[in-house]
DNA sequence: TTTCAGAATTTGATCGTTCAAGACGGACTA
DNA sequence: TAGTCCGTCTTGAACGATCAAATTCTGAAA
């Protein structure tokens, strides 16, 4: 194993200081072209590569971002959306300069003990969270704390002057399309199943469907009858797809704010047209149509975002002690991917 | 946000030399007891954490554990297996002071490529590999640069003088149990829906299968009627359990040497009994019996033997230039979880 | 030729830790 | 009494990079 090639090495190689090497890397606007080439001649022939340690040091920047990896859930079926879109942090990060660092945490609590664990060890540029909910402790901690983030997730009822980045995908458009699909197909019995009340993002997709169905001219009431809520699971879902069927006026068709409860709705076997969310594997495994999240986007958006605040003038906005410009957000459109089932 | 900590902080805190602080936290043994307390109480006075970039530097150790984050497969439902690995992983790591760190590569070129980059960079103490499979490039790599490491897989086709730390389940195993319970339940015609020959898990989990069959009486014909062999995937799989099924002499059962391949099977509705491999949330979720890997301990098994090698005496026998002791590994038994399929 | 501004490059200090070697005091030995 | 040793603690140097300031070089104007 070869030694390791330090600064100093390339400094002699290509006959110039350290300094002048390090300008090349960060700075080589201000090098005269013909020393900047030689210098990158050096630094290819030695193999040279800086090392992130050193240059934390001095800089205190680890080139570090971190991230939770969540527990597989109970039903599992969502937990690939986590990976595939942690697989595209990875990549987008990597090509950024920068590398995903792992923290596993049970609970909220336990989580900010990492975050503070891994601040004073390894020293992270900035957390990327996910799975945020109402009144979320984590990112107020991290606010106060000064230190960068984004959450993959809408700030669920957060006030606007303590808002901080974001991605998240817009569901409601997404469920729109599904209604609006099943109604063009010819359907107007179109049920929802979703979460009970309360989570932000069931909610959403709830209301993506509600009003597209009321532009419809459905009526409230008729709505009410459509809209069924459950906790997720398969079980549940086929439990809740048979109430809608064996109503007085059955359903039709079927959105489903999961893909669990939509596989569910699937097992009564029974005609119906059904649409998930998420597009998990199970969705293309068993030819139901769902809406696709685009995940990479997502992640690549996360962390250009966090890019605009490390890279970019943050550090001067903070030391300046003011966020003058409201934080960057984005929202991402889903697709429908068609299937079978629908 | 408070300003960092330094170990001279508390050296002054507690009225003693850098020295001893670093004394207190890395060879405690050799510092009196009095002087130990007051350290500690300093530490926990100020929140003193070490900084690792600091550490890296002198000791040359990050602390930090690369692996790769498999990009979602095609067929996706045997993508959760891996990531219930890496929280396993991550998990361990942590109890030992690891960090996991990840890394993306679309191959097995990229993948020495990023090797390379990292240990240059962030210069990481170990890399854990999965997916390995015969003649990998990255294992010869990987030893060549005397880089400690462990793969979540045999070494398939290894020639032991070339050997390294491993951890595995045992496929071979699983399809017997699983196998010996259908037999128990009165099947005799067990069909085995597995992936074509030359892939090292795929042959291994049917040779489980075929010497249960085998210790059966079952003839080596007969076999070969049962054993019916296809690339992965849903559509895959019920299109080989139809043909198994429509045969002269029909199967009333079937092992698989996946879940996508036994929901496949599940797919075409007929009276069969199906077991899965891997228990993957689709298993769960439409209630396919599965052989179950233990994945979190197969993580802390990868951890346990990188911190042998890496804390152990591991520095030693590399400088002695000799690595007497052949490499350890372990053989994890799967386990078989039933649901209604079998 | 001299002067000077600006560009290009070099030098010394520093980040926070651990290593290697040295200092100090007390006990034990000769 | 002096010498030696051991346990305990301290001091200076080093890891490899960047920052800040000093220095040298370059070319144009006086």
């Amino acid at each position: 194993m070869a030694d390791k090639v330090t600064i100093g090495d390339v400094a002699r190689y290509a006959k110039v200081s350290r300094q002048t090497v390090s300008n090349v890397l960060n700075s080589p606007e201000i090098v005269r072209e013909e020393t900047r080439r030689r210098v990158r001649d050096a630094v290819k022939a030695l193999g040279y590569r800086a090392s992130q340690a050193a240059r934390q040091m001095r800089t205190g920047r680890s080139r570090l971002i971190a991230a939770r990896i969540e527990p597989a859930q109970e039903d599992g079926i969502n937990g690939s959306v986590f990976d595939r879109f942690l697989h595209g942090l990875t990549e987008s990060a990597a090509r950024a300069g920068y590398r995903v660092l792992l923290y596993t945490a049970d609970d909220h609590g336990a989580e900010l003990a990492t975050f503070d664990d891994l601040l004073g060890a390894y020293d992270p540029d900035a957390f990327v969270l996910t799975s945020t909910d109402y009144g979320d402790p984590r990112t107020t901690w991290l606010l106060e704390q000064r230190i960068p983030f984004v959450t993959f997730g809408r700030p669920w009822g957060v006030p606007p002057e303590r808002g901080y980045p974001w991605v998240d995908v817009d569901g409601a458009a997404g469920t729109a399309m599904a209604t609006r699909y099943l109604l063009d197909a010819g359907h107007r019995r179109i049920g929802f199943l979703g979460w009970p009340e309360g989570s932000g993002v069931g909610d959403d997709r709830r209301a993506g469907w509600a009003r597209t169905m009321a532009a419809e001219g459905i009526g409230a009431a008729e709505l009410a009858e459509l809209d069924y809520r459950t906790s997720d699971g398969v079980p549940e879902g086929e439990a809740a797809a048979g109430a809608l069927l064996d109503a007085e006026r059955p359903v039709t068709a079927l959105v489903c704010v999961s893909d669990s409860l939509a596989l569910g709705a699937l097992q009564t076997r029974r005609r119906i047209c059904v649409i998930g969310f998420d597009d998990t594997p199970v969705a293309r495994a068993v030819g139901l149509t769902s809406l696709s999240q685009p995940l990479a986007e997502a992640a690549a958006s996360c962390v250009s975002l966090l890019i605009g605040q490390l890279d970019g003038d943050g550090a001067a906005d903070r030391a300046r002690g003011a966020a003058e410009s409201p934080p960057a957000h984005r929202l991402l459109q889903p697709s429908l991917v068609r299937r079978r089932s629908a």
